[in-house]
DNA sequence: CAAATGGGTTTCCGCGCGTAAAAATTTAGT
DNA sequence: ACTAAATTTTTACGCGCGGAAACCCATTTG
């Protein structure tokens, strides 16, 4: 094509016969220009193919089509996974969407929050990094701005928290292998950098107590976010000083489980539910890597797709009524228990 | 803090007593400013925590901090990992990254282009979707723009390629393989959206040929970038047919043949080497997970590292010295055997 | 002590677009 | 066909900043 270049609406507008300001009319909700002259205009867009400079108009807009997506850390696939649906929803809702990762440091979240504010977004799904997170700096953030939180609750932050029933998860699933097999050991580091993990540890006690069990408790040591590392290696200590109380685990989280279910299989243990094997495994979330575990993962599976979606809508309902709600709403879904091969 | 909410540069240069032309030069190069007035600068900063706002500045700037990287898909773990490591390079080197995935379709992969436009980076960082990339539409986009491709070459596309030897690093595991047991088969998607995978395909004909071996391809149905997936489903299938001409499978990728182990897995077939094993499986890349999977997987391990830096490096020579180099630069980094547990 | 700096200040323009207000035009309604 | 309503055009300003030009000033230099 040798149709010239353009390079912003002004020339685009004189090529297609209309105003400018029409023609920025046009871009911001194309139903609010008469129907020939969107026909104008849309003709001369298959011409010359032009696209407004999206950051020069959120320079001026007082409500932007941007959305902040922000999770604690891309490379771990549950947070891949949430943020694709999430990322999905957004931009079928007609906004655009910027997907950034804090790399599981409550320093980045805040460089993060600040890269957001000159994108002038119209609202923020956010994942908070968890217990590090700075919350006074979150806090202040989202003061002036629709905040929606998910998966990590920050309590009194945002106007809202999407996330998953962590009590009535680990309570199905505990139940689940009190009924079929001997009480599970929970499986935990020792400090966590995600609250979920307390809510998780605290229901599993509960639950055993309900059940008339003794809850037993292995804290593994290790820091940071390699969750499976860290499972790996204290599993193949825990595994080699047989100091296993129960031939059950249940694990904080899948990415621990896989870790765990590595160290088993290297020491030769096999993982599984029935006679011939010598440990049971589950873990938590259904990690999308769960199914394909050897053997597959035992789990209790988040809700990925009512989480993204009420989160969503939640945020999208805030934005279009302008109004910042005066309550903080709470949604918890339940998990569902997902019952393969290990557990 | 009960300071003045600052709201632009201009404020800030106000409460800070110095022009807003000095504080500019400051932010954009604080050495080019003297040290006395950095240091007010520098303690006003303290005071008023002001930031300019990213998409201002961008939009006069001849050359922005901004570096957009441009991956096919952030939910696999592999470019998850590189394009982090990647990330931490360019923020080292004092820019700014923005991170977008292609959901592994070419349609977004034009769009992101489109938005990453809007940003005018310096230059960009990208891995093509592949085959189905619309490489007009790509080529149009690079033209004026520093790009550097990795991962996945399209030949003539940007100014340089970085990527790893798919040719060398078969070799040396299909030499592997056959110098410690049976040759292998290749287990490979009949149409593999990746061109790497042609690349590997050919260099195990090639290997195998060298070897006085017959190559066999075991080439499986699927759609899609679900590798794990067609891995287990058309595993399932081989297992169940018997159709293995060879017990050793040397998989096209590693996310292939992590569903492979768990389709082995669960038709009882101990996968590893030695007496007593009943199949051997290699992938290709060492995805981050291949440690961990059971048994662990024998793969050849990408240089994540050296490729990352090495992109990184050739984009901002590219850019700091301001010519687009004449002759297209292509670098391959050797693959690294890594033996494990499943091979 | 005059000349040559390096760095600062003022002033002004531009980036690509949103948006408001008034004027001009088109369309709908009867 | 005529008026009212709906749109479009004109005009003009602003967003938050980069960058260039002219000018000013305090230090170095010889």
């Amino acid at each position: 094509m040798d149709t010239p270049k353009i390079r912003n609406m002004e020339e685009f507008a004189a090529l297609s016969g209309i105003s400018r300001p029409t023609v920025s009319k046009y871009f911001n909700d194309p139903g609010s220009v008469r129907k020939s002259t969107r026909a104008r205009i849309e003709a001369a867009l298959e011409l010359y193919d032009f696209r407004p400079n999206i950051y020069a108009m959120n320079q001026n807009r007082r409500l932007t089509k941007n959305i902040g997506i922000m999770v604690p850390n891309l490379a771990d696939p549950f947070f891949a996974e949430i943020a694709r649906r999430i990322e999905g929803l957004v931009i079928d809702a007609g906004y655009r969407s910027i997907l950034i990762s804090s790399h599981d440091g409550p320093r980045h979240e805040v460089d993060n929050l600040d890269a957001l504010k000159s994108l002038k977004p119209a609202g923020v799904l956010m994942a908070p990094v968890g217990r590090a997170s700075d919350k006074e700096a979150v806090a202040a953030f989202i003061e002036d701005m629709p905040t929606v939180l998910f998966d990590s609750n920050i309590e009194g932050l945002g106007d809202a928290f999407v996330g998953h029933d962590n009590k009535q998860a680990t309570e199905i699933m505990v139940e689940y292998l009190v009924r079929t097999g001997e009480p599970p050991v929970f499986f935990e580091m020792r400090n966590p950098p995600n609250p979920n993990a307390f809510k998780r540890q605290t229901a599993y006690v509960g639950a055993m107590g309900a059940l008339g069990m003794t809850p037993e408790i292995i804290r593994i040591e290790g820091k940071g976010w390699d969750f499976e590392e860290i499972g790996y290696r204290e599993g193949l200590q825990i595994i080699a000083g047989r100091k296993l109380p129960s031939d059950t685990v249940l694990c904080s989280n899948d990415r621990i489980a896989i870790g765990l279910l590595a160290a088993a299989y290297e020491k030769g243990w096999r993982v599984g539910r029935g006679p011939g094997f010598a440990l049971r495994i589950a873990g938590h979330d259904d990690h999308p890597f769960a199914r394909f575990t050897s053997p597959s993962l035992t789990t209790t599976a988040q809700n990925y797709a009512e989480i993204a979606e009420r989160a969503v809508r939640k945020l999208l309902g805030l934005i279009e009524s302008g109004e910042r709600s005066a309550e903080r709403e709470t949604t918890l879904f339940d998990g569902r228990l997902v019952m393969r091969q290990s557990a």
